[in-house]
DNA sequence: TAGATTGTTAATCGATTAACAATC
DNA sequence: TAGATTGTTAATCGATTAACAATC
């Protein structure tokens, strides 16, 4: 019966939760959908479509109370709990990666980094060390993984991917510059800061004209 | 007269920069939409009209020549020049993008990081040394720069992208977790790890039903 | 109660897909 | 020439915006 939430909306909600998290800091308790317009830059209109996807949170002539919408917002985005991360490939990014503590405090928990160098096996990353790849799959089985950070180069993501998903983690925050092509019950979400950098060349060679 | 093309045309455009590159390694000098719709699970509509925004690549009958194609999707999306980049904040983010050769490949040049911890300033950062935030204006005064990527804060990125903005740096590749804020001239392109992460989540927590 | 603002339906706008004539 | 495939128009689909009755 839930009808299908279009990824354009799903696209917005992490938005929402942060200015929702800044008003929170502010101790703005209450907030008109014309308001929060104004801050976001986008349509009341919009907003308040936006939230009756999930249900009704506002309340007619008053407006949202912040911290319940952002409760809800939290719920729905899958905040409420906590992820089990590893990370596969301990080069720069997937150093980065580990020693972000923000994650953390949003729920995501980095439990493991590997790699094939073994320049690299052993060695400290924050408070991890880094693991064989080898021993990838005893670990997998020994302990709970939510999600698969790819931070390895493009020619190996696919492969580690596929392993991982038969092995049972199907959630994968890919950094590598390619697609994984995994069996459509697994759930990828692709940060292609290559891709990036060219929408932002794009955007400087091309200028809107006035 | 140039009509405007729409930002989901644009997002577009580097994956099939992508999937170009890869038929060109692979040494395929010619593919249709069809194909190549196959490949990349677009609709070959999509790929036909996409490319008409920008001119008539193809030839009936025959398809699109890999190499002209890529070349001029490249052309298009201001790969045929390079771009002075300096990297705000020294932290781990920051270090691994400046780390990061394949940026350089593209023509996205590093020339500078930049960092406010004095216990940062001085250190080698890959082949650079981390100079003080201090002296940044100077900095671009005698340099050319074209891009600023920001890796600080959020509470400083606002600040620091305005001064750059005055400055005469009118690009920025933001991965603060906020907005930017900045006169409509300026181009930013917004990477927020926060929000992909829970986004991922989301997904991770509804499912879809089959 | 009067005023404010939501929740929701209807109207508009834009993006995607389908279809096919043009043409290599 | 015949076959293939583009470029482009038209049809469809979906997302955004506008409007307003419901209601706090």
């Amino acid at each position: 019966m839930d009808k299908k939430i279009s990824s354009a909306v799903i696209k917005r909600l992490p938005r929402y939760y942060r200015y929702l998290s800044e008003l929170l800091d502010q101790e703005i308790d209450r907030i008109s959908s014309q308001e929060l317009s104004k801050q976001m830059n986008v349509t009341a209109s919009q907003i308040r479509q936006d939230l009756n996807n999930f249900g009704g949170f506002g309340q007619q002539g008053y407006g949202y109370n912040v911290e319940i919408l952002k409760g809800e917002i939290g719920k729905i985005l899958g905040l409420d709990r906590q992820y089990q991360v590893i990370i596969l490939g301990a080069g720069n990014l997937g150093q980065a990666l580990a020693n972000y503590v923000g994650f953390e405090r949003r729920g995501f928990i980095v439990s493991a980094i590997f790699d094939i160098d073994k320049k690299k096996i052993g060695q400290p990353v924050g408070n991890l060390k880094v693991y064989d790849m080898a021993e990838l799959p005893q670990y997998v089985e020994e302990n709970s993984v939510d999600i698969a950070a790819l931070t390895l180069p493009k020619a190996k993501a696919p492969e580690v991917a596929k392993e991982l998903d038969k092995m049972g983690v199907h959630a994968f925050w890919n950094f590598a510059a390619t697609d994984l092509d995994l069996p459509s019950e697994a759930v990828v979400e692709n940060v292609h800061l290559a891709e990036s950098l060219m929408r932002l060349s794009y955007n400087i060679a091309n200028p809107v004209k006035k």
